[in-house]
DNA sequence: CTGAAAGCGCTTACAG
DNA sequence: CTGAAAGCGCTTACAG
């Protein structure tokens, strides 16, 4: 039917080893047998058979992406398909495929890594870290699989990762607000066990103290996420004798609550008060006004895992546990520098 | 290294034809031989190569999904991603993976879907609609490779494809408005020449009529899309001598405008205004008040999309060319039944 | 109902 | 620098 590498030998008068050895780049074959044989193949228009390739190889080229997968999750999580199309994007230079495989319908824990490493049908795995726990890190660590986790793992083990340093970016946000000019700055967070929150808000007090300004527990808010309770947590915040002149918000959803008790009290976003909140949401663009974001470029989170599992299947043994994070500020409306 | 169905054979005390065709699940095999092999590969723990079974049988049991893929594609076109977990749902049911490519950033158009057809990577492909073109359609057809476009193409052809029925949504708009007890209702639209835009005014405008109600052209306002000309349009639908009941916005954003255009000459949603909308956009939740939505159940799409390909696989000579739409009716409070 | 044998299209030591 | 041969682990006519 379709040609194949005999085809490709016999138009060349070459062997089919070496029809082999010219398309794996070995470097022992000669200048001018590369050359026939490269003709033969553009005169044919052979493409390799990569079932043939991944069989003789013993190899896939192919790479697993393991998520949860349902319906509504690209707009309740876009976030995740972010990271995704950033790993896609390294994986597809490098030549290699991604394959999704969900996690949200399974049997039982762990079926679908089972699958994907006893079938041999793709050379890694990178696990967005909503899909990660014991049951599958346990079957990676003892078949020895590639991997790589995006997301600190909960738990203690020698699995490899990625991960946000969400304390650089609380960073971040003091350096802009003292860039700003405003020294008094609140903090407005979820629960004081929310990792992500309790990082972002050390980040951002160690920023503020680097630059000399401590901020006093006052200017501390935890809240339990909800509108209601945001509102009322900076009402009282407003109401003290002196109110921050800033107000950073560990997300945009608490940033709702926040604007709308400014609102209220009839004060000016940023002119009495400069809010800055943290990630780019679905919703954004519509706040108004257009918030000031500490971001974090996830989708390079993505091309930054991509790139440690090449590492990860040219080298195996490396163990990669590793903090990568690109925050980037976007200027809105909400903070501007005091003249 | 690995253990393989010679080993299975072996243990079972058969041939390896016998293992494999109790793994295909042939009719000729007697139970009491099915049963030994069962007990061999339960106790070798045996997964078949899928790597060798690809190669045997000459296919992968792989699609591909064809699309657009860059950094912010997700929190632009969550609908896409909601498509694609769809299609992957069916197609996961039924024992199909599914690998990603990206067309954004091919060297010359057509580039990947050759690599893919050529390279016999896949069985199929599924493409989103933002990913066709004449190239890339000519390649498929010629190659008669198994297909599906999620999407109606813009260009005529008998390539297959499904495509949602926007007019049968617009209906369900008419009939909604019709239940609560509004009859004097205006559309608010985009251009005239936007396909999704007409269709649903089309099949709004249908619906009223069969419900007695014609819908004289004052009543029909169309927009740049822009909030300024979407607010003025709206604005001076409001202020003729016989303002509309109710509005039905063509999309969440020209929502923006109507709502603001409403809010500002003091008219209470829903009580002197009611408003619907189509499509549940990443920011619906936020828009104050909650709107009620004509939605598409676009993850039904990706569903359907992935079953046409399982019964293309099957009968590659039939030709899919169909509407598949899943209207849903999510109440929100911009519409109240008239009391 | 079962098995021996050929074949799927490549890769890779190995010999020359 | 090149080629003959074995092998990767299955499937599938075909014969019995």
């Amino acid at each position: 039917m379709s040609v194949t590498i005999n085809d490709v030998a016999n138009e060349a008068g070459v062997s089919k080893s070496t029809v082999s050895k010219v398309l794996n780049h070995w470097t022992t074959i000669s200048p001018a047998t590369v050359e026939k044989v490269h003709a033969a193949i553009e005169k044919l228009h052979y493409t390799p058979n990569s079932r043939a390739v991944n069989f003789a190889k013993g190899a896939t080229s192919n790479i697993v992406y393991l998520t949860n997968l349902e319906k509504d999750t690209a707009y309740r999580n876009p976030h995740m398909f972010d990271i995704m199309c950033g790993v896609h994007h390294t994986l597809s230079e490098n030549n290699y495929s991604l394959t999704l495989v969900n996690t949200s319908e399974e049997h039982y824990p762990g079926e679908k890594v089972s699958e994907v490493i006893t079938s041999r049908s793709s050379d890694g795995l990178i696990i967005h870290g909503s899909a990660i726990n014991k049951e599958i890190a346990n079957l990676i660590l003892d078949a020895g699989f590639p991997h790589i986790i995006i997301g600190h793992p909960s738990f203690e083990s020698c699995l490899c990762w990625v991960d946000t340093n969400h304390a650089l970016a609380g960073e971040y946000a003091a350096a802009h607000m003292i860039a700003c000019g405003y020294t008094d700055v609140a903090f407005i967070g979820e629960r004081k066990t929310d990792y992500i929150s309790a990082q972002r808000q050390k980040g951002f007090m160690a920023g503020m103290l680097d630059r000399g300004f401590h901020i006093p527990a006052a200017r501390i808010g935890n809240t339990d996420s909800s509108w209601q309770h945001t509102y009322s947590v900076t009402s009282d915040m407003l109401t003290q004798p002196v109110p921050p002149r800033a107000i950073v918000c560990e997300n945009n959803t608490l940033a709702l609550g926040v604007i709308q008790a400014v609102k209220d009290r009839q004060l000016s976003i940023p002119d009495d008060i400069a809010i800055l909140t943290f990630d780019v949401y679905p919703y954004s663009s519509i706040i108004d006004p257009q918030l000031t974001i500490v971001d974090i470029n996830v989708y390079d989170t993505g091309v930054q895992a991509g790139s440690m599992m090449i590492r990860k299947l040219q080298n195996p043994e490396l163990l990669i546990q590793s903090y990568t994070t690109l925050p980037v500020i976007i200027q809105g409306e909400s903070t501007r520098p005091l003249t």
